[in-house]
DNA sequence: ACCTGACTTTTTTGGTAGAATAGTCAACAA
DNA sequence: TTGTTGACTATTCTACCAAAAAAGTCAGGT
């Protein structure tokens, strides 16, 4: 669960993992690739590791953990509703760039994910869910943010960001994503914050 | 490409098509069944058509011709911007309906349509951007929204439609899609179109 | 407590034979 | 000439299996 409580070596583990991840994705990154990495051996991953796939959800649990922390940062502050809005969105598109690189999005159809990870992303959706509520909650109450249900508003913002990603993974598939794909994702992120940010303005 | 000059014969062929599309889908309905179902040999489709692909990209195109007249004549009305785009999210909704239950829209991941059939969304899909395109440019026009670019903005508003949809298609991906399913996207759609419409408004 | 080589088990891959289905055509009928 | 067909071929899908690759285990060494 935690990724907190973990040894030096198992951080060292995770990071020549995430490496190879980076560049081949889950399916085509062996144990011995990633033992070899570190100058161990594969019988060495499973002392600290009980499965490959512990691993992998450690990695995206990592990055998980990094926005989580940043988020609950953002709602600290004294700023506006709509600001930390904004900012949610920033630290949208950077959290996505980095899973991105994981190739824990996939881009192919087959996002056959297993349960475990699945999870993950679950309880990570959730906790971003009760974000984006306390969010709009907030704004309302402030009389900043106009709406009938901001749990219902939350949820649909969230299903807009997933399927602008959905869409455009769909569309871009063929080759790589680079850094400009992102920046076209991001911009148009950034369009439709704007009107939504004026839709639910008071 | 079109379909409005086909035979009688032709159309009565397409109706059993997809009265069979409508109950299995593309993959699971052979042309002997089609043809079984007419009380003709199979034999006989190939006199009226070239491919399987040729008569499944028609019953298709039945369709979007539907949504697309439609779509025009909502365009010569006399009513407001506003109005003109509620309607379109509406008549969206139903052509989802429509292509849903022809299983056009793969609810399984292997969403690889023929490139034929591909052809023809993505001419569908520029015929719509064009009449979103002008129904904002002519609401920004007569001062009626107010927005930077009606091209971008009409572009992230189709961004915005396909990816709920992809996103509902995911999440609900298993067992079949009932009219409760899509009434709750249609709901979404809805809160969205509020959202959106106020958004853009001067 | 940490590490490893040698091992077993599981999963993936590639090929292939047979079945199912798309698609063709020469001949027949209206 | 237009439409139809049974019998044909060509192509695609499926089920299966054996070999290869990779995951995962363990007794024993440091």
């Amino acid at each position: 669960m935690n990724c907190s409580t973990n040894t030096d070596k198992q951080k060292l583990i995770l990071d020549a993992a995430q490496y190879r991840f980076a560049h081949y994705g889950l399916g085509k990154v062996t144990m011995d690739e990633i033992a070899t990495d570190l100058g161990i051996s594969k019988a060495s991953l499973y002392y600290y590791f009980e499965t490959k796939e512990e691993i992998f959800r450690q990695v995206i649990a990592r990055e998980q953990d990094v926005f989580i922390n940043k988020i609950e940062a953002i709602l600290k502050r004294k700023s506006s509703a709509s600001e930390k809005l904004l900012e949610y969105f920033h630290q949208h598109v950077l959290l996505l760039d980095k899973l991105l690189n994981l190739k824990i999005i996939s881009l192919q159809a087959d996002n056959v994910l297993h349960p475990i990870i699945r999870e993950l992303f679950k309880t990570f959706s959730t906790k971003e869910l009760v974000f984006l509520g306390s969010i709009l909650s907030d704004g309302k109450i402030q009389n900043e943010f106009s709406m009938e249900s901001p749990e219902k508003t939350a949820s649909l913002l969230q299903h807009v960001l997933l399927g602008l990603r959905l869409r455009f993974f769909k569309t871009v598939k063929n080759r790589d994503i680079g850094e400009m794909e992102v920046k076209s994702l991001a911009h148009e992120i950034k369009l439709f914050s704007k009107i939504f940010l004026r839709g639910i303005s008071h």
